[in-house]
DNA sequence: CAGAATCCTTCCAGATACTG
DNA sequence: CAGTATCTGGAAGGATTCTG
């Protein structure tokens, strides 16, 4: 077989590039904040502190698995806190961080163009469709 | 078996629930642009159009199935021009629509959310991480 | 050059059932 | 109340091959 072939050279540039993506901020946050569950969370609790069943009940469509798994990650990343208040029920409250609260802005912005520009979008999409099936 | 269960009642729910995302702005952008291959795009053709394959060597991680997806999911949303020029070989051209343009301030406000805080996110990670494996 | 078509694997979301 | 544990189907993504 031929010495370091175009296929070897491909894989070598495909790795180097996720290593770049691996350390690029705007990836790690596009990649943390995409997730499905995490925005929703994240408004749920912009007006304070909820409980688990709470935030599951404002978030009718989430099960318990991703709902937990959001907010472990979420507190796992400083975006939110857990309290445990040890009781009989055990009651447990989650709030965003400070850090977690200046994310808040950047969802606005984002909201921002959507409701400015997400028809545009549509119906993009609706001709596009039209024009060939 | 009894007059509607709770797993029915919360299967209507979801259902409700998936309704509303489906018509929620603000979750159609996240979507859009949280693929991983549509902010990359976006950023490569922000100073102006590029040939197809210039595009594949600047994202080198990209296979060419995802990158013509990518593409085609862009121009059908209206963000991105194709322009094929007929010759031999053909010469294709991607470039952003004003509206995929205006996209782009959105972009850079994740941006600098991105580098402004991402490290605090790694730390509490780090810290999360070694108070209990 | 700019793709289309195919196969193939891996990963994840959701459903379900159980617990301190 | 607030979770954990386990299973499984489907879809996303990559590699490969072929073409106007």
């Amino acid at each position: 077989m031929p010495t370091k072939t175009a296929a070897t050279r491909r894989e070598e540039a495909r790795e180097a590039y996720d290593a770049f993506l691996a350390a690029c901020p705007t990836r790690k946050l596009l990649d943390r904040i995409s997730d499905k569950w995490v925005s929703l969370v994240l408004v749920a609790l912009a007006d304070g502190p909820r409980r688990y069943n709470d935030i599951a009940r404002a978030i009718a469509g989430v099960s318990q698995k991703m709902l937990t798994q959001t907010l472990r990650s979420l507190e796992r990343d400083g975006l939110v806190v857990r309290t445990v208040t040890p009781a009989v029920p055990v009651r447990v409250d989650y709030d965003l961080t400070p850090l977690g609260r200046t994310l808040l802005p950047v969802m606005r912005s984002i909201k921002v163009w959507a409701e400015a520009h997400i028809e545009e979008v549509e119906s993009a999409r609706a001709e596009y469709d039209s024009q060939q099936g």
